[in-house]
DNA sequence: CTTCATTGTGTTAACGATAACAACTTGCGT
DNA sequence: ACGCAAGTTGTTATCGTTAACACAATGAAG
C-alpha cells in the first residue's frame, strides 16, 4: 500500500489494476501487446495513483543515464550563454537531459577537480565549458567509460576539444584595419588567464608579424578584464598616442569603454582611431549598434560539442578530436581608412 | 571481468581486492570500521579500476536523486541568468544538483506541459522559472509527490511561487518620479505576454491612481519587445508630446533605447525628460552608466526558490507559499526635477 | 479432434548499491 | 580455560524496472 508520503511504484500500480509489473511497464512504454482493456485498467489505475515512473530504476536497469553533464565557470559572459542554449538544443534533440554545474571561477580548481566532482554523478559524459587556463591541461586524461569534451581553443593530447577559432578571429580583424592602411594596429586583451583572449592575442601578434610589423608593446592600462571600465582606461591611454589608429579589442564590452575613452580625448570613431570588438554582445543593448565585431557561432559550437560527446558515449576508446569553427567579421561603423599622414 | 566497454561495479572491486561488496561500499562512503590494511587494498583495486559509484543504483536505494530540475524559457534576460546561478549555489549548498530545460519560448507550452515532461525525469523536484503568462496557471496542480516552485510574480492556488516584487518596482519608479515633480510618468512596457512586464505596468498604474492621475493612454510604439530597438520607437514618439517629462522603462535595454531616441528628436536628458529602467543590466556593457534603474535581488530569490523547493521536497502536502521580495532604486544621472512650465 | 501459430499475460532474474543482520576474529578479565 | 565485548567482515534482502522466457487462451488449418 502507497503510504502518503511515497511514490506510487509499478508494483502498487499492478495491484490496483490487477495486473503484474510487467503489464504496467507495457503500458509505460506504449509498446508491445496489451489488449484495449488491460491497457484502460492500468491507464487508470496510473492516473489514480500519480504513478510515475522511477527514473533511477530505469537508468540502472538500461545502464545509462540519458544525461549530459556540463561544468562552466559563468554565465555572464554572452558567448557561454549562447553555448548553454545550443548545447542543450542538441543535446535534446538527441535525447539527452543537462545537468549543469556552474564552478565558482574565483577558486583555483583543475580539470580533475571538475571531472572527479562529476564523475559520481549520474551523467553518461561531460562538456566541460573552459574559460581560464588550468594547470593541469596537459596531463588532464578522463578514463574512457566517461568522456569529456572541453570548449577551448587550446588542444589536449588526452580529452577532445571544440571551440570557435579565437586566434582566427584576431587574425580577421588585424587583417581588416591592415587591409585599410593602418601601419599597426593595438590589442586590448581580457584577463592574463583566459584562454580565449591569449588566442585572440596571439591571432594579432601573428598577423602582425606576417606583415612585417613589430607588434606594439602593450601598455599596462591595456590589459583589461572584460569590464567596459578597464576597456575605458584603455582607450584614455591609447588616445595619448599619435601613431595609433586602429586598435583590437578582446571583447564589445571593452570596445565600448576604449571608444568612450577614445572619444573623451578627443579622437573621433573611426575618422581618427578604427575600433573593431569581438562577440557581437551589444545588440541586447543598444539600440543602432555602431560597432564593427567579430561574431562567433555558438550554436555550431554547441551542437559540435554534443555530438562529440555522444559520439565519444556510444564509441568509447575513440580517439580524441580537435575542431576549430570559423567566426566572421561584422564591419560595421568604427572601421575606416587610415587617416591621412600628417 | 569488466569488459573494455562497461563500468567496473563494486563487484568487480570486491574481487580484486579479495573482499565483500558491503566493505567496498564502506570504503567508499570513507565511513564505519574497515581496518587500515582493507581499505588500502579496496582503494588500490578502485583505481586500478577506474571505479566510480553507480548513480542510478545509489538514487534507487536512496530513494532520491538529489537532484533538482530547472525549466527555463531564455537565457537572454540578465534576470534569469543571475537567477540560475544563485539557484545553482543555492542548491550545491544543499547538496543538489542541477538539471536544466530549456523551454523553446515560441511554442504554446502550457505549465502542465513543462511539468510532465520533466516528470519522469531524475528529479526529486522543479523549480520553472515563468516568463509568460501560461493559460492553466489558476488549474495548475502538481501532485505532492514532485513538488514545484514557479518563480513568477503572480499567485497559484496549487503551487508555490517567489519572485522580486515586480510590482513594487514599478510603484517605485513611479513614485520616485512623482516625488521630482513631474506630472505624470509615461510607462514603456516589454511584450504583451510577459508577466514581469505586466505587472511593472500594475505598478505603475495604481501609483499613479493612488496620486490622483489618470495614467497617460499608451501609444501603440510605447508596447516595446526588450529590444534596444523598440525602446528608440518609443523614445522617438514621446519627444513629440510636450507634456512628458518622465517615462519609465521595463527593462535598461529599452531604456537606452527611450534615451537614443528622444536625444535624436532633441530631448535632453535628464534636463528635459527624466527616464527609470529596470534590471541594471548596462553595467556589464557599457563604462560609467548614468541609467538610473531598478535592481533586483536575483540571489535572494533564487535561495527563496531551492529553499522552498527543498521544504516541499522534505514534507510533501505543505501549503502551498507565496514570496515576493524588495527590490531597488538606483538613483543616477537620468532623473532630475521636473523642468520649470513653460 | 488434433496441431500449431498467434496473442496476451505472468514469472524470474537481473541491474548496482547498501541497511540490517549474522558471523567471525581478537584481546581482555576472571 | 571460559565468557564477553569490541572490532571487522560477509550474507541476505531490497529499492523499481524490464529483458527473456514460460505459459495460457484463442482461433485457424489439417
Amino acid at each position: 500500500m502507497a503510504s502518503s508520503h511515497a511514490f506510487a511504484s509499478q508494483i502498487d500500480v499492478a495491484r490496483r489494476a490487477g495486473v503484474s509489473a510487467e503489464t504496467v511497464s507495457r503500458v509505460s512504454h506504449g509498446s508491445s501487446a496489451v489488449s484495449e482493456r488491460t491497457k484502460q485498467k492500468v491507464l487508470q489505475a496510473m492516473n489514480e495513483l500519480e504513478y510515475r515512473p522511477n527514473g533511477a530504476a530505469q537508468a540502472l536497469k538500461r545502464g545509462s543515464f540519458q544525461t549530459l553533464g556540463v561544468a562552466l565557470f559563468d554565465l555572464r559572459s554572452t558567448g557561454n550563454l549562447l553555448l548553454l542554449r545550443a548545447i542543450s538544443e542538441s543535446a535534446a534533440l538527441k535525447g539527452y537531459s543537462l545537468t549543469v554545474q556552474i564552478v565558482p571561477h574565483s577558486k583555483k580548481v583543475t580539470l580533475t577537480d571538475i571531472y572527479t566532482h562529476m564523475r559520481p554523478q549520474a551523467v553518461d559524459g561531460m562538456i566541460i565549458i573552459l574559460e581560464q587556463t588550468m594547470p593541469d591541461l596537459e596531463e588532464f586524461s578522463p578514463s574512457p567509460v566517461l568522456p569529456v569534451t572541453i570548449v577551448t581553443s587550446l588542444t589536449t593530447p588526452h580529452a577532445s576539444t571544440v571551440d570557435s577559432d579565437q586566434e582566427m578571429a584576431g587574425r580577421i580583424a588585424t587583417t581588416r584595419l591592415l587591409e585599410l592602411g593602418h601601419h599597426s594596429v593595438w590589442f586590448v586583451s581580457g584577463p592574463s588567464d583566459s584562454i580565449a583572449s591569449q588566442c585572440r592575442e596571439k591571432g594579432w601578434r601573428t598577423t602582425l608579424i606576417a606583415h612585417g610589423i613589430q607588434p606594439p608593446t602593450m601598455l599596462p592600462a591595456c590589459h583589461g578584464d572584460w569590464s567596459p571600465n578597464s576597456g575605458y582606461e584603455a582607450g584614455c591611454a591609447l588616445a595619448r598616442i599619435p601613431d595609433c589608429t586602429a586598435v583590437y579589442t578582446a571583447n564589445d564590452a571593452m570596445a565600448n569603454g576604449v571608444i568612450a575613452g577614445l572619444k573623451d580625448h578627443g579622437k573621433r570613431v573611426p575618422e581618427d582611431v578604427s575600433v573593431i570588438g569581438e562577440d557581437d554582445s551589444l545588440k541586447d543593448f543598444e539600440p543602432h549598434v555602431r560597432l564593427s565585431t567579430i561574431s562567433e557561432d555558438w550554436t555550431q559550437v554547441g551542437k559540435y560539442a554534443v555530438a562529440m560527446t555522444v559520439d565519444a558515449i556510444k564509441n568509447h576508446r575513440m580517439a580524441p578530436r580537435h575542431e576549430l569553427l570559423p567566426c566572421q567579421l561584422i564591419d560595421r561603423a568604427t572601421t575606416a581608412p587610415a587617416p591621412a599622414e600628417s
